[in-house]
DNA sequence: CTAGGGTTAG
């Protein structure tokens, strides 16, 4: 992939002389304010128990045992200690190295060490650090010998000790465990291992914990290194906490760090990740201008974003770029553009692309052939998408879950239910066939197809085989219903929907208050939108539309004109054929005040109602041609 | 070890 496909090769670069530092104010300026972060971590992996856990020690191990020897010892006449007693071996890393061993092959030696080892005095720093410097390797283990140690009494701790046992924890990546070390012991461990801790911290997703760190660094006036600060940044960007970014920059720049290519990397896909695609491109350019190359991610997240806006000449730009500074576009960079592109119905701008570069000699993965037939379908272009599943399999590329998925929804959606059927029947074989999604598409397919019943069968099908259905099985089948007229069953389904806590998905609503009224059930459909409204759902006005036109076809026109005004009141438009019948009905009831009411909203909004919705109107107005009339179609005119 | 990708309603 040296060169570029030939859509975006129509391009050239923008040049700008502005130097790195000119965005630093900016970033200084911003507010930020610090959510609470719900990181997961890793904890100690051999210990599933929170921290607060593992210092709870009795819980754990049962050091109030320790003055009882175990069954075991005392069936070993031999006791370890003896060897130093009769050979006078006493160095302290001779003692350490036999210590480390006898706990290293006893699962519960708490219990008996001070018995194991009764000339070894414990309690003396030299000899305890050198034990615990003895399990670098294992951290579980340092741990419960730190344990341990404190359950003895006349144990000073020394800041070495908390030291060695904190880098300990902060090396092994538990940041949980250290975080409630530091906590308990309450000391200042070494600004370096402080340094550790962010870094632990920060992969183990706790950002806002390492901002705290950061602080307490600045504080005792210690400047973390650029890997650090770098790392920090890193992680901010992949937990799309742009807010802690900017804060974190802001601080480096005081400390004096000097930011490298990284640095900058991080701060384009913060710019990116607030939208500001425009700012992410310039400094990319700044970048390139003072000669550093951001790593290839950086290039993918702005294309990115740049496709997200429809921007796809500065895409090429960028493209252009990458290739001139020896950084090739990779797989990544080419399906995100083949997606957006497909998504905003280009896809035979994808499609060339995606052939341009096979006859670059580049073999796609299942993943791109997946993006780019889920495009194509989406496109409705269904010869090219099956012409590329064929040519897939021919490569040796077997489909799975998703590309089934992809290719069997675009064949249900162009009407190829046999084929769908028989892909279907291939998927479940392959053992696909199981899933949520699996089931979803199919039972849309089926309801976009006029086969409700199959749907339903298959929905039934998921409770036998344990599989869960979601908000998406739901709506499917609704819409399926009620496009077949089958009112009751919809709203059996809709029951069932509420029943699992799930919504209705606006469209699952728009057409069941529709298909309620025109079945003149508008009673439903007003507790339907009630009850939706109630939820929190947002657009719903534009589905009173049809309870208005009922309403007014059952000569309800108190309920018709409050139900008009809760939707114009809420700046919604009715529709034009909802004004019409409405006017005409009030009309044909002798209630000209209000058709002439209705009618000046109607010209106000600007809408101008068709001449036969008129004539009743008119026709009446002319019967009793009242001076209150003339009143109304005065004002009428002048509110024109 | 060196991040990141694809499927279902509307």
């Amino acid at each position: 992939m040296a060169r570029i496909p030939s859509f975006f090769s129509n391009l050239c670069l923008r040049q700008n002389p502005k130097s790195l530092r000119a965005i630093t104010p900016q970033i200084r300026n911003r507010n930020l304010s610090l959510d609470q972060f719900n990181g997961n971590s890793e904890e100690l992996a051999q210990q599933p128990q929170k921290p607060d856990e593992i210092f709870a020690q009795n819980r754990i191990f049962p050091l109030n045992e320790t003055s009882r020897l175990s069954e075991e010892l005392m069936q070993n006449p031999q006791k370890p200690d003896e060897k130093f007693a009769q050979n006078q071996i006493s160095t302290v890393s001779e003692i350490a190295k036999e210590v480390s061993k006898f706990i290293l092959s006893r699962p519960r030696w708490e219990q008996t060490l001070l018995s194991d080892f009764p000339t070894v005095n414990f309690a003396d720093p030299a000899v305890y650090k050198a034990v615990l410097k003895q399990q670098e390797s294992n951290v579980l283990l340092s741990l419960r010998f730190y344990l341990w140690l404190r359950s003895l009494s006349g144990v000073s701790f020394d800041p070495d000790l908390c030291n060695l046992m904190f880098s300990r924890l902060v090396e092994a990546k538990a940041a949980y465990a250290a975080k409630s070390f530091l906590h308990d012991t309450k000391f200042e461990p070494e600004p370096r291992y402080l340094e550790l801790y962010v870094r632990c911290l920060c992969e183990n997703g706790l950002i806002d914990e390492a901002v705290g760190v950061f602080e307490r660094l600045k504080m005792i006036g210690y400047c973390a290194s650029l890997e650090t600060w770098n790392l920090a940044l890193s992680h901010c960007v992949r937990t799309s906490r742009v807010d802690v970014v900017w804060r974190l920059y802001g601080e480096m720049t005081e400390c004096g760090v000097v930011t490298d290519v990284g640095t900058i990397g991080h701060l384009i896909q913060a710019f990116c990740l607030e939208n500001n695609v425009a700012k992410g491109y310039e400094l990319l350019q700044q970048v390139l201008e003072a000669g550093h190359v951001p790593d290839n991610i950086v290039f993918n997240k702005l294309i990115s974003a740049l496709c997200k806006n429809g921007n796809f000449g500065t895409v090429s730009a960028v493209l252009h770029n990458m290739i001139a500074k020896n950084c090739p576009p990779d797989i990544y960079t080419y399906q995100e553009i083949i997606y957006r592109l497909c998504k905003g119905r280009m896809s035979n701008e994808g499609l060339r692309i995606f052939d341009e570069l096979k006859n670059r000699g580049y073999f796609p993965d299942r993943v791109m052939y997946t993006t780019m037939i889920h495009g194509l379908c989406r496109n409705k272009d269904l010869g090219n998408a099956r012409k590329l599943w064929f040519e897939m399999i021919q490569n040796g590329i077997i489909p799975n879950e998703y590309t089934y998925n992809a290719f069997i929804d675009g064949l249900w959606r162009s009407g190829h239910f046999d084929e769908a059927e028989k892909l279907h029947k291939e998927m479940v074989d392959r053992g696909y066939g199981e899933t949520t999604v699996s089931y979803n598409t199919m039972i849309n397919g089926l309801c976009l197809n006029e086969k409700v019943e199959e749907a339903q069968a298959l929905f039934e099908e998921m409770n036998e085989k344990d599989v869960v259905r979601d908000s998406i099985t739901y709506n499917s089948l609704i819409k399926g219903f009620c496009c077949q007229g089958k009112i009751t069953e919809a709203l059996h389904f809709f029951i069932e929907l509420r029943k699992q806590g799930f919504l209705p998905s606006t469209a699952t609503l728009t057409t069941l208050i529709k298909k309620l009224c025109e079945a003149g059930q508008v009673k439903e459909a007003e507790t339907l939108w009630l009850d939706m409204q109630n939820n929190g759902l947002e657009p719903a006005f534009h589905s009173l539309d049809p309870i208005i036109s009922e309403l007014s076809k059952q000569e309800r026109f108190a309920e018709a004109l409050e139900w008009l005004g809760c939707m114009i009141n809420n700046g919604v438009r009715p529709k034009k054929t909802t004004l019409e019948r409405l006017v005409e009905r009030l009309s044909l009831a002798d209630r000209s005040d209000d058709a002439l009411f209705v009618l000046g909203y109607t010209l106000k909004m600007g809408i101008v109602l068709k001449q036969s919705s008129c004539h009743s109107l008119v026709d009446k107005l002319c019967r009793n041609n009242s001076h209150h009339t003339n009143t109304l179609l005065g004002e009428i005119l002048e509110r024109r």
